[in-house]
DNA sequence: GCCGTATGAATGAACG
DNA sequence: CGTTCATTCATACGGC
């Protein structure tokens, strides 16, 4: 159409002037805007099932005291203290746990003082753990993965392979999933985050899309059936 | 600065015509950006675990599913969700628990390996049984009958008065998650960017819920229309 | 039909 | 290191 050089130019600048001046931000082709929406809408209905969780959560959370930087407020006691009463012992992350995982099958399996550490200092970007626990977690793991995988009886009605402490069991505990992933989601999905944002629309539209393990999420909602 | 009126409008032609041809389209302020790719980090990376565990999981034809938080992937029904699937847990036939209940009183209510596998290979004779089951039973015998002022089992059916968990008179059994709710506050409060995508699924899902952010996608979603 | 209890199982931690 | 304990999870079952 009719637009000089010159008034593109001009519409360019007051874009920029109008972007510095915080009075509009980035500018997304419908294209873009079609494509978040679509990642929007399945992402949030992968999401959805956790909702239930997240209610039951809050709408108990009155009696689930809170942690204040060092100090712990119990809502029973009514009190604060340094510590985080009784209970709570360490669960690892999911993130936590496919790492160990894998270390453990990767790894010789053993643990090693200063191997731990290292453990330790990295699982620690997941969320707490200490050194104990990763010992700990070795230890049970080894311990586990050892008795020996006792054919349960029978069959029929209630299939027992599983075992608790048991008397026997195999691995059967979580798979370690690729190491690539175990290794790098932590860093990616940080990196991710933090990076800067002013790149835009454009990045992050990339990011998006280039995230790896799906190609879309209509491959996704399918794979998983998360869309009702 | 020295914008006039007309250049301005000059502007807001040229953007119309842009918008009009697809060029570009919405225009969002930072913040909104900001808080779309948040949301959007959030979710692809939930996104990207359940993918790749899901890959994980069919190439290995594993069928014992994964822990995932509190969640748990199913690979047989490819999905994820509170259950640990649908594998029958066993049950003690009205015999069987007799026959228990009695080894449990006489013996020192300590099995022990060798022992279980007899009993064991006794009780199957009365229905399906497994050492494991066996063995788990013990132990929560003896972890229950710890928690209760209960003496006697009882030769009937009749039991004494009820208690569950008993000591667990808070009972948490009911909401259950709450308590694990607690053991991530610290989390929630430390690092609330998603700094962990992990089982901070459900850390995740409460952030991204009570933070403004859900809301500020909520409008987000309105002021764009992005969902259709 | 929802709510609370009973109970098999999973698992972090501790014991000897 | 192998075992055991303590706590929690998930679900089946029974009453209102």
């Amino acid at each position: 159409m009719g637009w000089e050089n010159q008034e593109m130019q001009q519409a360019e600048e007051y874009l920029q002037y109008q972007i510095q001046n915080g009075v509009c931000g980035k500018v997304m082709t419908d294209e873009q805007v079609e494509e978040l929406r679509k990642q929007i809408v399945a992402y949030s209905s992968i999401s959805e099932q956790l909702a239930e969780l997240h209610k039951s959560m809050s709408s108990h959370h009155d009696f689930t005291g809170i942690r204040l930087g060092n100090l712990y407020y119990d809502p029973i006691s009514a009190s604060v203290g340094h510590k985080i009463t009784a209970r709570q012992r360490w669960t690892p992350t999911a993130l936590q746990l496919q790492i160990l995982e894998n270390i453990y099958e990767q790894g010789t399996g053993t643990p090693s003082k200063q191997k731990i550490k290292e453990i330790a200092s990295e699982l620690v970007q997941h969320g707490q753990i200490s050194e104990t626990n990763v010992y700990n977690w070795f230890q049970n793991r080894r311990a586990r993965s050892k008795r020996k995988p006792l054919a349960s009886t029978g069959s029929g009605n209630g299939e027992t392979g599983a075992c608790s402490e048991c008397v026997g069991a195999k691995d059967k505990r979580t798979k370690p999933v690729s190491s690539d992933f175990a290794g790098n989601v932590g860093n990616v999905v940080e990196s991710f985050y933090f990076q800067n944002s002013d790149s835009g629309i454009n990045q992050l539209m990339g990011k998006v899309e280039s995230s790896r393990g799906f190609d879309s999420y209509s491959n996704l909602v399918e794979q998983f059936g998360l869309l009702g």
